[in-house]
DNA sequence: TTTCTATATATGACTAGTATTATATAATAC
DNA sequence: GTATTATATAATACTAGTCATATATAGAAA
């Protein structure tokens, strides 16, 4: 399960509780997997479980208390040993591509509305991304580490590319709908 | 629930058992959509409970009996309304992500034999999606639009174009690491 | 004064998808 | 003669992830 290699990832670098835990998510790891707070906890919960993390309750008067994860001997072992086996296979779900498949049935001017929707959307998400690296650098301060800021940006890197190729496709598609470039029925 | 429209899709060319939409969709949407078997019969039975297909029991000889399902007015209703719906937001979801984000801790031989792996495996991935034309030739003729081939051929066209940006992102790492680049520390 | 935001953790109910196994028949390959 | 492949359907058990809600406190904003 990947959510327990991220949040070990994370832990390797500093304990954290798991309220700290999804904001680090949210700001670092958001664009390539969304991680459900009430899954966070769980996954806390088992990785303490199997060992592979341990909690410390630290008091606090003002705000509930916080239970701080960090990383075991075990933990450590199990992360180093996923980052060094094959990488897993891309997750291919599209379900906007289902609907493409079958969009034979619209009008052109049905599909063309529904491709600028969806360029556009598509643009802002690029927006989005361009603010990761705001958003992550308190963690770049924190860890100090320029090698482990390079890793984090290339994925960063990867998604706008992959962003691009998708509304330059889209943008190929309308153009070849607009010149009637393709079959009609 | 996708799985359900991809059906509907199927059924709206032409009535189909359980066994012919999973060899029709091993032919033509896994690539951005692969369905399990059980789940395609569990998502048959539900949409016969809502009364967006029907069923049919045809008599064979010498194989178990076939139960061919067609769609229903309701179906096709609750088809061109999806159709014309907003396209859902693409998954993000990338395990390799999370190793290539916490990879910092390998050593650079590490990291370069990890992604020449990974490369590979994609240019493997190019492979497989150059053969989806001639598997779905079959329901090519079968169905007889060029219209419908077109919308086929386009998700087809994004996977091969998504698949190559990951490739050339991979080699453009593997050369800043080999050209050192990137931080050592 | 009420509402919103932030801090902090946790459970219950649900959905989608995966893996395994079962049943039954017939042809083909080794 | 045995194993595999193809045709055909289906149940069981499981995992990962989502959604909604609960509890508790305090400061800031409206």
């Amino acid at each position: 399960m990947s959510l327990e290699y991220a949040i070990l990832g994370f832990l390797h670098y500093h304990p954290y509780s798991g309220y700290d835990l999804k904001k680090a998510f949210d700001a670092s790891i958001r664009h390539f997997w969304p991680a459900d707070q009430s899954q966070i906890y769980r996954t806390l919960g088992r990785l303490t479980e199997q060992g592979l993390a341990e909690m410390e309750v630290v008091e606090q008067t003002e705000r509930p208390d916080r239970k701080v994860y960090h990383i075991t001997r075990a933990g450590l072992e199990v992360l180093s040993h996923w980052l060094r086996s094959t990488m897993p296979p891309q997750e291919t779900r599209s379900a906007a591509l289902i609907q493409v498949f079958f969009a034979g049935q619209l009008s052109d001017e049905e599909i063309l509305a529904k491709f600028e929707e969806a360029t556009q959307s598509m643009r802002a998400v690029l927006e989005v991304y361009q603010q990761v690296p705001q958003e992550i650098e308190e963690y770049v301060t924190a860890v100090g580490s320029p090698r482990e800021e390079f890793f984090w940006m290339l994925t960063l890197e990867l998604g706008i590319h992959s962003v691009q190729t998708q509304i330059d496709w889209m943008e190929s598609v309308m153009q070849r709908i607009r010149n009637k470039e393709h079959p009609s029925k």
